[in-house]
DNA sequence: CCCCTGCTTGCAAAATATTTGCATTTGCAA
DNA sequence: TTGCAAATGCAAATATTTTGCAAGCAGGGG
C-alpha cells in the first residue's frame, strides 16, 4: 500500500481518508495551500473544516507537513518531504506565489551565531521574499 | 514637535492620538507585538480594536511599520525604523521571541538568483528561526 | 482664535479563521 | 467478525479582522 499510510500506522495513527487526501493534495500542489483550499480540493464528500484543521495539526506535529507564514490572513501548509527545503517569493501586487529550492541556502553561520549569542538550539528557519512579479513590475508606475 | 507626527502630516495624514501611540508603543518594544498587545499598552482611554487595525494598516502601507509572521494565530508588528533590519528566533517550547540584528545578512545572492530565474523584483525578505531557547532546551528530554 | 471640511474614531455588527464538545462512525488488530 | 480507540460530522464557541455609519477631532484658511 501507499507509503504515507504505512508511515502513519507505524506511528500509531490510523490512516484515514482525511489524512490520506490531505497528504495527496499537498504533495500534488506546487504551492503551499490554505486549509480552505485544501478542503476545496477534496473529492466529494468534502470533510468538515474541523477535520481538515485537526489533520493538519496532527501531520504538522508528526513532521509530515509544514506550515508556511506568508503574512496573509490564514496560514498555508506544504508537504514536508524529506530533504525538501523550499523558500517562497510572494508578489505584493497580485499575490502570486512562487517557490524554489535555494541553490545556496547557507544560513548555518547565522544559526551558529544565534547558538553562541542567544543560546538557542535552532532547528528550523523560514525565509520568504517579497516584491513584484514580472507582470506587476511591468505594470507599475516607475518609481 | 515629534518626528513621526511630522512625517505623517507631510504625507497628508493627520497625526492622531491613535497613530502616535501605536508608533510610540512599537518603538518602545523590543519584540514585535500583536494588535491586541498594542491595544493593551495604550494609556486609557483605550481605542477600539478597529482603530488599532486601521492605523496599523495605514502605517504599514506608509512603510513606517512592518508586519512579522511568526506562524502564530495573529500577525505581529514592529517599527520600521530606517536602516533597521531584524530577524527573529522563536522558541517552539515556550513561545519566547528574541530578535537580533544579523551581522551578516547576505541574501543578495539568493535575491539575484530570484531576479534572474523568476523575474521578480525582490524588495524585502523575512527570515525567522525556530528552535528551543536555552531554558526549554535544558528541560527537554534528550533526543 | 474660530470655523469648516474631511479624515478618524467608536460602536455595532458582519465576515473570516480556528477550536472544541459530543454523539456517531471508522480503522484496524486480535 | 468483533471490539476498542481514535477520527469524523455537526453545532456552537472563540478569536481575529473588516466594514458601515454617525459623531468628533485635526489642521488649514480666514
Amino acid at each position: 500500500m501507499n507509503p504515507p499510510a504505512e508511515a502513519l500506522r507505524k506511528l500509531g495513527y490510523p490512516a484515514t481518508r482525511g489524512r490520506g487526501e490531505v497528504l495527496r493534495i499537498l504533495a500534488e500542489s506546487s504551492l503551499p495551500l490554505s486549509p480552505k483550499e485544501i478542503r476545496d480540493r477534496f473529492p466529494a464528500p468534502k470533510p468538515d473544516a474541523s477535520t481538515v484543521y485537526r489533520n493538519l495539526s496532527l501531520l504538522v506535529s508528526l513532521g509530515m507537513v509544514r506550515s508556511v507564514a506568508l503574512h496573509e490572513r490564514s496560514r498555508r501548509y506544504e508537504i514536508a518531504t524529506e530533504g525538501t527545503h523550499r523558500h517562497r517569493v510572494v508578489c505584493r501586487g497580485c499575490g502570486r506565489i512562487d517557490s524554489f529550492q535555494p541553490r545556496l541556502c547557507d544560513l548555518s553561520r547565522i544559526e551558529a551565531d544565534i547558538r553562541v549569542t542567544l543560546g538557542y538550539d535552532v532547528r528550523e528557519h523560514s525565509l520568504e521574499f517579497f516584491g513584484a512579479c514580472p507582470d506587476c513590475a511591468r505594470t507599475e508606475t516607475r518609481r
